[in-house]
DNA sequence: AACAATATATACCATACAGTATAGATTTTC
DNA sequence: GAAAATCTATACTGTATGGTATATATTGTT
């Protein structure tokens, strides 16, 4: 079993991690973490070296979350095809898996963190390209297993999959209208069948 | 001619409005605005309410060269096609045109501003309705002309082009990879070309 | 159960924050 | 060009910030 170090240190990224994320980096403060955990800053303190070491344990975590759901759809049972429109179909609801979260981890601080600290720019950047890698593997060997063909390399159409889903991440975001979500995934799996036909 | 005090207003606004675009409403200090416009606090509080009403000054000081530019694509002269290329075009090459600035207001405040301030929050989304509005229009005079037809409303088709636009715009900002941008949009003008021949 | 090890709470530090009062400088107006 | 109006610089609030030293609880170990 667990030390109460070690569950402590876990109770607080849990914790932490939508406050971090809903407010980005510099708009959280030591104080909002301790009013979340109702914890002190002793206790916080104890267990991470500074606000920057929360925020990174923070986001890795959201990050660690938001992969395993992605890793669930990709190895859903069937087709690679299957597995494509099983990621789809998860953005659809994106929204709401993301809810708790507080909002997309990647957007949220990929944005934030430009300017405003560059490790955890670089993390958002690291979770993007290991979900375009997880895709583009998929398409591989769905390729490989003759299943379909397509005008790019894997990891191309990866990423341009990917650049429509955050496209529609950003603006459900932004307008708070989760139709965005919907409507943009519903075109894509049509554009994927019909990109997948020839 | 204007007066003194309109031009250090004028002044003030656009020297802050990358600032603020930069690092966000709560990562930007009244001290970081007195640094970068060479002024006291005195002048800043003595043509601005507070930070607030400096920071929604400074996001419709961006907005309005954004609107302008779109515009400026929208009214290419030629057919309705024609102006809508010259806006995939345009954003082409957006991450340089929005250099300036300080990179993509609309994605940078609408993400920053969305748990921390409201009133810069609803500004983004208004800028993102004006775009799509007028983007709306174009597609709707070219179906009047019976330039084309396209499949869905010109509203809805404006929103999901906007969307992938906005996808691009996001992935080429958090990658630090303009390579997004090109890619994307050369995809979306096949998609369009395709999608209108009908 | 007692002791050592560890984890948390308290009190505090220096600094930075947004904002203000006011005095001094600069425009504008006549 | 002098007076009135306006703008800006300085000096100052009170509060919040991230971070720390240390005392006090709470665990883990024997």
């Amino acid at each position: 079993m667990s030390t109460k170090a070690e569950r402590t240190t876990a109770y607080i990224i849990k914790t932490v991690a939508p406050v971090f994320n809903k407010h980005g980096y510099v708009g959280t403060s030591m104080s909002d973490l301790t009013e979340a955990t109702g914890l002190t800053k002793g206790a916080l303190y104890g267990n991470f070296e500074n606000k920057e070491a929360l925020a990174l344990s923070a986001f890795e975590y959201n990050s660690k979350i938001l992969l395993a759901a992605i890793d669930e759809q990709l190895n859903h049972p069937g087709s690679a095809l299957d597995k494509v429109f099983s990621l789809t179909d998860f953005y659809k609801k994106y929204d709401i898996f993301t809810l708790d979260m507080g909002g997309c981890p990647i957007l949220n601080v990929g944005v934030d963190a430009q300017h405003n600290n560059s490790l955890l720019a670089a993390a958002s950047r690291e979770t993007l390209k290991e979900i375009e890698g997880k895709l583009a593997l998929v398409l591989e060997n769905g390729i490989n297993a003759g299943e379909f063909k397509i005008p790019v390399t894997p990891l191309q159409f990866a990423k341009q999959l990917i650049t429509m889903l955050q496209g529609a991440i950003a603006m459900a975001t932004i307008t708070k209208d989760r139709k965005y979500l919907h409507n943009t995934v519903t075109y894509l799996e049509v554009l994927i069948k019909r990109e997948l036909k020839n």
